[in-house]
DNA sequence: AAGCGAAGGACCC
DNA sequence: TGCCAGGGTCCTTCGTGC
């Protein structure tokens, strides 16, 4: 009906509704252990706590000597994190866990496994990263770099042309949601924990969907695999997903969303934003008083809870989101001054954009809170690329986009799936086949064709490797996704893998193309 | 010199 | 027993070829 609804075969099908915030403090934050300790062997953390200790008093002593050997102090500081999240991570939602515990169980399930493993390689990977970052740091920061200040300033300058504080923009998410449906039905499961489960891609009972609030008080999140979170609570209530059910609610909450922004902006089945500006304009209400209708109408709708954030652009409206979380909303005020207050004490791990590895690279350079970002302009600017650097300064400076548009389009398409480990040619090639046939499916609802053909492969030690060919002309047929697929597999075999995805980019429309798969061009167009 | 394709990652839901 | 998804977007780096 309204154009909403093309959005919503991609909508459907996210599954997490949630972010996955227990596993970035678990184990794959490895430390690398300074030289005192030797090597980099997570295993030995628990059996030598009279060194740690040790180590862990030296640090708390802070900085004996003037001469700090950054490269040290780095790997020296990665470690402290790593225990400190270890013995006290900061979860949301998870005040009245014993913390400690949960990380305990975690990592001892995950401990030797090829996961596991992978995770120690990738966190070596950010941890040289970040060395590279801060020998070239330790070389420029004793600069006066008084040109780049100027620089800099004059680019804080030009980015303040872009504020715009006339817009009033709403950002909505629904409470746990997909567990929140569930309680619907089976009020019963209110008081217990409980999760909803999806992927059983490799036997068990899969990968967490989403939690209640019962189950995260036991550590249990969604996007944690299923054993885990038995293992967290053994009296865990499990329940199969309802995508129909889901987006049923969800087309009621939209609804609700269609009456004060026609042009409303889905993220997801349970998220949005909205520009109320105009709508302010035809009632006496304030901002928060119509947020708070907003929420009124979805709980009337639904019975279900949202929380909102209202502000002036679209990252901070998403920041005020978390501040009331759940079932609650925050304004914040269009006012320079207010904007500021509210952006500096956060944590840069806050911003929009900002995941576990920005969060470690930064605060290796000294920058822990948005406040941060500023007296170290200079040297950011010279350590990171011109986009990353321009992020970070608007994200200090509260200043973000303010387009709330339904309009969507599509970049790439793609289908992947998980399987128990396999190696054997005809295996391989016979779910390249099934992959094939899912894609090409895909393809023909969406009436779409493309020209770069990309293979995906995770390897049984979970590495990933993605190999892509563009070829003369537009493809969707099965049989041409497979034939092109299969050339890149050749070269890669003989490997034992886990996954394997094809994924279709540079796309447009099928009415577009003639039979050879050239895409039409107009004959204006060349004029 | 600019542009593009390919590969690898970070991040989001 | 057995051991961590899938669908996207965007950014960065590197290499080749006009």
């Amino acid at each position: 009906m309204d154009h909403h609804d093309e959005d919503d075969a991609h909508l459907s099908s996210q599954i997490v509704e949630e972010e996955d915030l227990l596993f970035d403090d678990g184990p794959s934050e490895q430390p690398s252990l300074d030289e005192t300790t030797g090597n980099a062997d997570i295993d030995k953390i628990t059996a030598q706590h009279s060194d740690i200790d040790e180590t862990l008093r030296v640090r708390l002593a802070g900085p004996s000597t003037s001469k700090v050997n950054y490269h040290a102090l780095q790997r020296l500081f990665t470690f402290i994190e790593f225990l400190i999240n270890y013995y006290f991570p900061i979860q949301a939602g998870m005040d009245s866990v014993d913390k400690a515990k949960v990380n305990e169980i975690i990592y001892e399930v995950s401990k030797g496994s090829s996961f596991f493993e992978n995770e120690r390689k990738k966190d070596n990977a950010v941890t040289g990263r970040i060395n590279a970052l801060l020998s070239k740091y330790e070389r420029i920061k004793n600069d006066v770099l008084s040109e780049e200040f100027i620089i800099v300033d004059n680019m804080i300058e030009e980015l303040e042309d872009e504020r715009d504080l006339n817009q009033c923009i709403v950002h909505i998410d629904m409470d746990a949601f997909y567990a929140s449906v569930e309680e619907l039905d089976q009020p019963h499961l209110k008081t217990v924990p409980m999760v909803s489960f999806a992927f059983q891609a490799v036997g068990g009972i899969g990968m967490l969907c989403t939690s209640n609030y019962e189950a995260r008080k036991f550590g249990v999140r969604s996007a944690m695999p299923g054993y885990i979170a038995l293992k967290l609570c053994p009296q865990l209530k499990i329940v199969p997903l309802n995508f129909s059910k889901y987006r049923e609610a969800s087309a009621k909450v939209r609804s609700v969303f269609e009456q004060y922004d026609p042009h409303y902006c889905p993220m997801s089945l349970d998220e949005a934003y909205l520009n109320i500006t105009e709508h302010l304009k035809t009632t006496n209400k304030s901002p928060p008083e119509v947020v708070v209708e907003i929420r009124d109408k979805i709980f009337k709708e639904t019975l279900l809870t949202a929380s909102a954030g209202i502000a002036a652009n679209k990252m901070l409206a998403k920041m005020c989101t978390d501040v009331n979380k759940p079932n609650g909303q925050f304004y914040l005020k269009s006012e320079l001054a207010d904007i500021q207050e509210f952006i500096n004490p956060l944590s840069i791990r806050k911003i929009p954009g900002v995941g576990r590895v920005t969060e470690r690279v930064l605060n290796a350079l000294n920058v822990n809170t948005c406040k941060d970002i500023y007296p170290q302009r200079a040297m950011l600017y010279k350590l990171l690329s011109d986009i990353s650097f321009k992020f970070l300064l608007r994200a200090h400076l509260g200043i973000g986009s303010t387009s709330v548009d339904s309009e969507y389009v599509r970049k790439s398409i793609s289908v992947e799936r998980t399987f128990r480990s396999l190696s054997s040619r005809t295996d391989l090639y016979f779910k390249l086949k099934d992959i094939a046939q899912k894609l090409a499916k895909d393809l023909e609802s969406k009436n779409l064709c493309g020209k770069t053909l990309g293979l995906k492969i995770k390897l049984t030690s979970f590495e990933v490797r993605t190999r892509a060919k563009t070829l003369p002309g537009n493809i969707y047929k099965q049989e041409d996704l497979e034939k092109y697929a299969s050339q890149l597999l050749e070269k890669e075999l003989p490997v034992s893998l886990r996954l394997m995805g094809i994924r279709l980019s540079s796309l447009c429309s099928r009415d577009e193309i003639d039979q050879k798969g050239v895409k039409r061009v107009g004959i204006c167009t060349i004029f």
